[in-house]
DNA sequence: ATCAATGCAAAGACTTTGCATGGTT
DNA sequence: AACCATGCAAAGTCTTTGCATTGAT
């Protein structure tokens, strides 16, 4: 299953990562230079599985613990954001620098589509103003059908 | 963990199982009354292990298997909808009724608080519109912290 | 009578943990 | 030097599957 999202803009991660990790209170070692790099040039969702076994083909092992630590970290840290498509399947993205979008998912293929969402501030503010939350982000997920799935679909019945 | 979500509203679902059921090709069985008679009393969101358990304690035990395998189906069905917290803890609610809200999560304590959304429509014709999609549902989840946990932390702090 | 549903036990998938070793600051 | 991160192996947790039996239509 390869999935594609906006380019991933983990820009000046590697950079500036030592700082970034610094300032938590973490070390920049060469797992997650590693993990971080990848995401960088990876343009779609992926999963543990995934980024371990990319890895490893490239000659880059890091360890599957070491893998669920580092993405451990990085969604606390906000830089990807988990979420279940089916069951026993964690998905992360990258989350650096858009969170304004949400994701179309196509429950025939899995395919995984990106949509922005124009008033957002609306849903937010509403959201802070009718209860006491201190919001720190939002997660939405639409469920259907993608468009070649519809058309297999309609291909079958006639 | 007991969380409370707005009650359940599996209203007749119990009168008209059989043929709800029969409707979808599946047979009225003692496992599925059970399972459906439960969500309708819960008012609360509940998960596998704690709607075993829970049956389990009124002696009207269902196995694993059997919860999981209803679980599957009700979701397919739209009556409810699976979403995860944290790593492997999945969490169901009824949806019957009320498709329209999201979830409040509460990152410190667990908590789960529904919210309505006023122009999900806004949102759905966005989505429906700019992209080639066949929209079955939407879920949206908000994460942050709670009253009492944002309480709590003032409190640490001074 | 036929075919689906259940329960059990076992397997499976994904994730986490203990611990000794090696790397970073 | 002090402490964190890593890898391995093993354990955990939640979920699914094979299969014989029971139940529903």
């Amino acid at each position: 299953m390869r999935i594609k999202i906006h380019s991933p803009t983990l820009d000046g991660a590697n950079n500036s990562l030592k700082d970034f990790l610094g300032a938590k209170g973490f070390k920049s070692t060469r797992g997650r230079r590693i993990i971080f790099k990848e995401l960088e040039t990876r343009g779609e969702h992926f999963n543990a599985e995934s980024l371990y076994s990319g890895l490893s083909e490239k000659k880059q092992r890091v360890s599957k613990p070491t893998i669920y630590r580092t993405l451990k970290i990085l969604e606390k840290l906000r830089i990807i954001e988990r979420f279940d498509i089916k069951k026993n399947c964690f998905y992360y993205e990258p989350l650096l620098h858009r969170r304004e979008h949400g994701h179309l998912i196509c429950e025939e293929c899995g395919k995984i589509v990106d949509f922005s969402i124009e008033d957002f501030g609306t849903i937010e503010s509403t959201i802070v103003k009718e209860n006491d939350f201190r919001l720190n982000y939002i997660s939405i997920r639409a469920f259907g059908l993608c468009d070649s799935c519809v058309k297999a679909s309609k291909k079958q019945q006639g």
